[in-house]
This record gives structure tokens, C-alpha cells and sequence, in this order.
DNA sequence: AACTGTGAAGTTTTTCACAGCC
DNA sequence: GGCTGTGAAAAACTTCACAGTT
């Protein structure tokens, strides 16, 4: 959802599909295709290739009439309008089995994201490394997010501390944050938040078993 | 979103929202609450109070007029929609950084779900444990699911491997599948699919900073 | 012939606002 | 006074269908 208070012509909904347009892009283009249909990618996706093109249309025309889409030039393009043209660098805090498995995760890098440090606050953690990154204590974690001027974070605590590791996230100036902790956090207007909790997925499709 | 062929009353944009608003109930619960409003939830999870009283309407009057909710009355009820009343058999294919990080939370039981086997095809993985579970050849796969009648499955194994599993998920009986692979995959239209991509949601984000 | 881009139509979802109840 | 449940209104989103281009 976008950070309320923001106004932008471009629907919510649609950017977060763009995404996934995106991921299905690089696949065709990894299978060695160079254009791809609305059509063609619309059923590859379950979704309709009205769709498709109307999103699409919103931030200028990308197709050809008659042809379709070049593939590595749609990607181009929805990595520009994405913002992921470019690498950012992100802190994890929470290392335990789930930030452990974060970090080791190959699949940010070339896809816009690189962690570049991460925090816990288990002693026998601190010191440590983890994917040539020395684990720091969370007090530490102000400094270099300012420093580095970060403004992506994930946070892979435990829900109990997950809105206190936010805030000062927050204040250290992150603006984009993706929590793995059960819980929901608050935040001001102008800081995004995205969430990942694999039973909420799950409780969703036992309703329909 | 619902398997398409399936016509429900509901909308399936909101079967959604009521994991979501399960746990933040739950959250309530434990926090020693023992009434709470449409206000109060909509408040913590950034939601109109009108949405909120409008699904859960959908299922029946839940609330008292002037009171507000019972929390736990409506935990209940919400888990009895849900189909997380139960415990659902759950197995796990892939068992990498992230397949073992997905075993050893701790979050799934007494939300619904508990891991009951968990498969790879590495060599030197086969025969080793995890929590309790002996990694089985995927050969097995397709036995064990249709002897314990299970229905919902976790896929975290490369995205090269990830359309195979879930054919061979499918044929034995499995209708719900939570994906960790970054592939979108084709399934018949009685299957439900979710996916978990942690890159799908920073990208979201980055497009607003 | 194939396909995009797009107004218009149709559908879904959200919000409003208030009657009714505690 | 405070709160739910709900029709009605409004807003958002999706699909249709076709003119226009290659």
C-alpha cells in the first residue's frame, strides 16, 4: 500500500503488479525469447491481457501495434519506472534461523538489493559473520544506517521487538521496510511497509479446502 | 485469489483480510484484552473501521451493538471460517537455507498447521534430520502425501524445480501450495496457489522512495 | 493478421451515514 | 454515548471492444 498522504496517478494495485511482470520478463528473456504479447505473458501469470497492456499503457508506450513487446526493453523500462535500475543496499536485523536464511538468500542481488550489514543483539551472535557480514549489536544500527544513508531495511526479529527495531529504523531515516515478524507495525505516512508471514498465506487458501 | 471455477458469496479479497485480522486479535488476546471495536482494529491495522464491520457481517453478527467485539468469541469464529480450527498435516519440499529456516519456525503450530515431513533430493541431505523429521527422497513424495491424505504444501526449492514439485504435489492429493520459489506456477483451477518473494515486495517499495 | 493503447461499460470494493441496540 | 450492521452512494478497478498501427 502506498504510504498515505502521497498523491501519485498511478494506482497501488498496479505497482504491485509491475513486480511481477518484471520477474515473468526475465524468465521469457532467460529462456532466450526477445518478444513476448500481453497475451502470452497475460497466461503465463493468470491474469488478463486487458490487463496487462492497460497497466502497462500508464507509464507509456512500451509495445509495438502488431508486434508485442521487446522483452529486454519492457524490462529496461519497468526496472526504471521500479527503481531497481540500480542496487540498493539494505540491513537485515535478526539473525536467527529466518535472518540467517535472509542473508544467505542469493536471489537480491541483480534484482535491485544487496544487504550490506546486519544486526542482532544475542551476544553469542555479535562478532560473528554471517555471508562476509560481521553482525553487529543494534545500537550500532542508527549509525551506520545514517551514514550509509540506507533506506531499505528487513526486519527478522522476534515479534515482541520487531516495533522497537522499526521506530529506530525509522529515525535512523529508512523509509521502505519488509517485516518478517507476525505482527503489525506502525509507522508514519512517509515509510513503507510490506510484510511476509507464510500463515497468512496458508489461512487463506484452508478456507476455500 | 479464489481457484478460478470456484463461485463463492465471498469476496475472496476478503477471506484476505481475516488472517490478518485473526492475528492482530490474537495479539489482543494475549495482551489481556477482552473486548475490543471495529475502531480499535481498523486503527492498528491501517483499515476503515466501515471495512472491518462490513467483512466480518459477511459471516454472521459477530459484534454487539454499543459494546463492540469479543475477542476471544471472535478468534473462534474466525478460526472456524478460516478452517484453522484444526491442525492441517503440512509437508515441506526443499530443504536448503531457506526450506530449513521454513522447518525450524516455530510460528506455524497454533495457527493451523504443523510439518509432518519434509523431502529433498541432495544426496547428502536424504537420511539426515530436521526437527525431528527424516529428509525423505522426493521419490516419496507422492506415498506419503496420498497415504495421510494430506492438502497443503510448502515448495522451497530452486525455481527450476519448483513447476515439477508441484505437478507431482498435485497429483497426490494436494490443493493448496505456498510457494517460495520466484516462479509463478500453472496449476488446475481447484489448486490454490500463494507465493512468498521477498524481492516482489521490496520492489513495491522502492518505487515510492 | 496480429497486436497495442484506450475510451466506455461493467463489476467489484470501499466508504458513507444512519437506524437500531446496548 | 458508543457501537454494530447495512443499504445506498461513491470510488476504484477490470474487462470490453475497437480504432489505429505495424
Amino acid at each position: 500500500m502506498p504510504a498515505s498522504g502521497v498523491t501519485s496517478s498511478i494506482p497501488d494495485i498496479v505497482i504491485g503488479r509491475l513486480p511481477v511482470y518484471l520477474r515473468a520478463l526475465t524468465r521469457l528473456a532467460q529462456e532466450g525469447r526477445e518478444v513476448t504479447s500481453s497475451h502470452e505473458l497475460g497466461e503465463r501469470l493468470g491474469i488478463s491481457s486487458a490487463q496487462i497492456r492497460k497497466d502497462l499503457s500508464l507509464f507509456g508506450g512500451f509495445g509495438k501495434q502488431g508486434t508485442g513487446y521487446h522483452i529486454s526493453y519492457l524490462i529496461e523500462q519497468l526496472k526504471q519506472v521500479l527503481k531497481v535500475d540500480r542496487e540498493w543496499d539494505v540491513v537485515l536485523v535478526g539473525v536467527g534461523d529466518l535472518g540467517r536464511a535472509v542473508a544467505h538468500y542469493k536471489g537480491f542481488i541483480n534484482r535491485g538489493f544487496r544487504i550490506v550489514a546486519a544486526f542482532d543483539n544475542a551476544p553469542d551472535k555479535v562478532g560473528t559473520s554471517v555471508e562476509d557480514m560481521t553482525i553487529q549489536p543494534v545500537e550500532k544500527l542508527r549509525d551506520v544506517v545514517a551514514e550509509r544513508g540506507i533506506k531499505v531495511a528487513m526486519i527478522a526479529v522476534p515479534a515482541a521487538s520487531a516495533q522497537e527495531v522499526a521506530d529506530m529504523l525509522i529515525e535512523a531515516g529508512v523509509r521502505a521496510i519488509l517485516n518478517y515478524a507476525p505482527i503489525n507495525l506502525n509507522v508514519p505516512d512517509d515509510v513503507h511497509v510490506q510484510y511476509i508471514d507464510p500463515v497468512l498465506h496458508l489461512q487463506r487458501m484452508t478456507y476455500y479446502l
